[in-house]
DNA sequence: CGGTATCCGAAGCGATACTG
DNA sequence: CAGTATCGCTTCGGATACCG
């Protein structure tokens, strides 16, 4: 709506890509296509606590956007197969760097967060709405 | 809360983390601070459209994690810089990656989206009375 | 200057029920 | 099997007003 043309416009583009990675489930479903093509039920019972609809809320942002292909067998009963595309691969790449730099350094994030969280009951009154997890 | 220990908890650890950098104004302020600390003002207008509680609640939830630092100034008037820790400068990199691919790739993206878009009300069975409006 | 508090509409997401 | 439709709760995020 309101897009000046800054010259940051390109963060504004990359940002929306970077915010679909960003939901509730779809690094998972992403990393879980690189090892090959799924069916729905199999993606469902792979990422556990996934709910009906935003499993097909989440592939079908993911195919809008060109990183999963959806192929139907109108057998009966149906079968429907999911796969990354290339760019989806290519997506994955990066992506995945990313998700092993937040796994080999959860703990210095969480001591990080326990550091902030214990001294923030002492000084200030900040928090109460942060508490999530 | 509820955190059942299966054997893809570092995956939903991990997913914790790259949730906060797929928030709306995350990526903008660790990218600015990649060239150097920033006062509060100086991000404000450097991050086009952020209103100031999403400022200070984003930069909150990076300082709780170790990514920034905040420093407060007691001069008059009270002056606050936030600049990125090693902790941060590390994560800038996959991240950066993640939005060098963004930035080269959003033609492709966003021509699948416009195929997609395109199509959805004609060929696919799926749809065929959801199109109402 | 650098925040905090509150209100409120919008979006995210799960639960449930129904369909081809 | 692989969805879609609807509901309702929760979280996100902008607008506004006030504070040390």
């Amino acid at each position: 709506m309101e897009q000046r043309d800054r010259p940051m416009g390109h963060c504004t583009r990359a940002n929306e890509v970077i915010s679909l990675v960003g939901d509730k489930w779809t690094v998972h479903i992403v990393m879980l296509l690189t090892q090959g093509k799924r069916r729905f039920t199999e993606i469902e019972r792979a990422v556990d606590g996934i709910s009906r609809k935003m499993l097909t809320v989440t592939l079908r942002a993911l195919e809008r956007d060109g990183f999963v292909e959806r192929t139907v067998y109108p057998t009966v009963p149906l079968r429907v197969e999911y796969c990354l595309t290339d760019l989806g691969f290519e997506m994955a790449e990066p992506l995945r760097a990313l998700g092993n730099w937040a796994i080999a350094n959860q703990e210095r994030v969480f001591d990080a967060r326990r550091r902030f969280d214990g001294q923030a009951g002492e000084t200030m009154a900040i928090n109460a709405h942060k508490e999530r997890r």
